[in-house]
RNA sequence: GGCCCCUUGGUCAAGCGGUUAAGACGCAGCCCUCUCAAGGCUGAAUCAUGGGUUCGAUUCCCGUAGGGGUCACCA
């Protein structure tokens, strides 16, 4: 008996390796073109750090002219929910990230080096475990779990390095005619690969991000074929990412660790291995004290989240750039109109160490993204939002089209667009008193400085009867603003009021203010000329007379 | 506990042996022909700690502390 008829006996039906490396030849592309993967498990909705891996593997192939594959792991079935493929492809291509190749839905794909499902891939992973016991390089483990846990107890006990090595991997020097006698009389067992490591030797390692690493080698004889004939996720990655030709593995740093494996793994099998990078984990301030962003606690961890609030995908995914590389920042700064396709992200400025998510920060950087949308763009995007998430809001944009888009339109689409949205969920409140329902339904006014209620009428009366024409312009209206101030012993400008405060009862800001509430029920509103002008002529003076009326 | 990584203001961070230690968010104040959102200006606020090396350390080396990750037939 040798190791052939060995993984014969094992897998009688793989076939032989060379047939996968010609079926999935190396790629034509020019060079320095990376081929990057998001390769997550269809367990969830998807997570702000599997969102922000996609982007720099996005990036990093889109600015090669490379390739960025999205594969899924399902190798492990018991933790697959419904749906979960669809839920990783819609949540990405949410964010504009849409994959040159791989999973495209639930059943669809696109590509020559699938299949993109790991489920599907049994016969490649089975091939390379045949190929791997062949050479003596993997083999049987007929080890049970109680078995597995006596080993580790023993480790324990003694203080040692727990794990399946060396002396402690029972079935690694297993004569082979026992081993296929074993399989012959039905024992369970899985395959496991022979590590050639040793634990007093140390590799070195330069990572994309991190830079130098260096580690004791991999001494494990982990296993790479589950008792369900699926890979372990080490198995997958070398020979998925081989046969795929990827370039760049980009993921998290909770994988550092498994790197020397990793390695030795790539090596065993003949391949070359890829670049790595190992992006920080996105933290959490909790208390003063960082921790990662988790999703059972952490709301803002789950990207459904920012659709919840409002908050445009455009401004998340600038936000994580900015997390990414902090020269992302100058370079918006620089080239505010451009598309951040343009933007070039360097992997090796990456931070070594985890961010904090700053939810105040994402909110700054969507507040200037809106304000460079046009307020047709802010209409729709609202009323998409509105029609998940708010019907109230819906049926007053839906019912008021031109109208709306006028509201939003007050100081936009100049040189200094209004910075006073940063997400659609804020939308509403700010626009609400345009609408005459919803101007009815307050009954409160927000008066400050003037609130004598015999005052307010006498301005707001004077100012129907001698100064209000909708048709004037700014500077026509505003002068006009500062002949009622005078008329009514207020100072025309706000300056020769602060010199001589005694002179005065106040100044034209304190008048517009009583105007401003007496037509908005707010203190704080955008310009009030743009908002009369929107309003319209009839309305403003119906505003101010049922002011009027009504106290 | 073993192994690996990390440590500049409240947060994100630039820096890569000699700097008044950038910038952004946030905060405070002032300015801006009406409030607010902006915008402009100004300000408070940082090199975890102890040793080295060096003419000189935020920067290099070692230790300490703190933080994070990882040690599965999960990824």
């Amino acid at each position: 008996m040798d190791f052939n008829e060995l993984a014969e006996l094992i897998f009688p039906n793989a076939k032989d390796i060379s047939y996968y490396e010609e079926k999935y030849p190396n790629r034509n592309l020019p060079e320095g073109a990376a081929v990057t993967r998001f390769a997550p498990s269809p367990t969830g909705f998807i997570h702000i750090g599997g969102l922000f891996g996609s982007i720099i593997d996005r990036k990093i192939a889109g600015q090669t002219d490379g390739v960025f594959i999205l594969r899924i792991e399902d190798t492990d079935q018991k933790r697959e929910i419904e749906n979960g493929v669809l839920q990783i492809v819609e949540g990405l291509k949410a964010f504009d990230i849409i994959p040159n190749e791989g999973v495209t839905s639930e059943t669809e794909e696109t590509g020559n080096y699938g299949p993109y499902k790991q489920s599907e891939r049994k016969d490649i992973y089975q091939a390379y475990a045949k190929s791997l016991i062949k050479q003596g390089l993997a083999y049987p483990c007929f080890c049970t779990q109680q078995e597995l846990e006596e080993i580790r107890a023993k480790q324990e006990a003694a203080k040692i390095r727990p794990g399946y090595y060396g002396i402690w991997a029972k079935y690694r020097t297993l004569p082979i005619d026992e081993a296929v006698e074993k399989i012959k009389n039905g024992e369970h067992y899985i395959i496991r690969f022979k590590s050639q490591g040793r634990e007093d030797r140390r590799i070195k390692h330069k990572d994309c991000i991190k830079g130098n690493i260096e580690f004791p080698e991999n001494d494990q004889d982990i296993v790479i074929i589950k008792a369900d004939g699926l890979p372990t996720y080490h198995f997958a990655h070398a020979v998925d990412d081989h046969l795929m030709r990827v370039t760049h593995v980009i993921r998290g740093d909770e994988w550092v660790s498994s790197l020397p494996l990793h390695l030795e793994l790539f090596r065993a099998l003949g391949f070359k291995p890829p670049k790595y990078a190992h992006t920080a984990t996105i933290m959490k301030d909790e208390n003063g004290s960082k921790r990662k962003i988790s999703k059972r606690k952490d709301p803002e961890a789950a990207v459904s989240y920012y659709h919840e609030q409002g908050i445009p995908a455009d401004a998340v995914v600038e936000y994580l750039l900015n997390i990414a590389n902090s020269s992302f920042e100058p370079w918006r700064r620089s080239n505010p109109d451009k598309d951040i396709s343009e933007f070039e992200l360097q992997l090796n400025k990456m931070s070594v160490s985890g961010a904090v998510f700053d939810m105040v920060k994402l909110l700054d950087v969507s507040k200037n993204v809106i304000s460079k949308y046009t307020a047709e763009k802010i209409y729709e995007e609202t009323l998409k939002w509105a029609i998940k998430y708010d019907l109230e809001l819906e049926k007053l944009l839906s019912e008021n089209k031109e109208y709306s888009i006028k509201v939003l339109n007050i100081e936009r689409g100049k040189a200094k667009p209004r910075k006073d949205i940063a997400k659609w969920s804020d939308v509403k409140e700010i626009i609400k008193y345009m609408y005459q329902e919803e101007y009815n339904k307050i009954n409160e006014y927000e008066f400050q400085k003037v609130n004598d209620k015999e005052e307010i009428k006498d301005i707001l009366n004077s100012y129907i009867e001698k100064y209000f024409d909708i048709s004037d312009d700014k500077d026509t209206w505003f002068n006009k603003m500062k002949d009622l101030s005078e008329e009514k012993g207020y100072a025309r400008e706000v300056k020769a009021y602060k010199q001589e405060p005694e002179k005065y009862k106040g100044h034209v800001g304190d008048i517009s203010s009583v105007i401003r509430v007496a037509l908005t029920t707010k203190c704080n509103t955008p310009d009030l000329y743009e908002i009369m002008q929107v309003l319209g002529e009839e309305n403003v003076i119906n505003r101010l007379k049922d002011y009027i009326n009504k106290n």
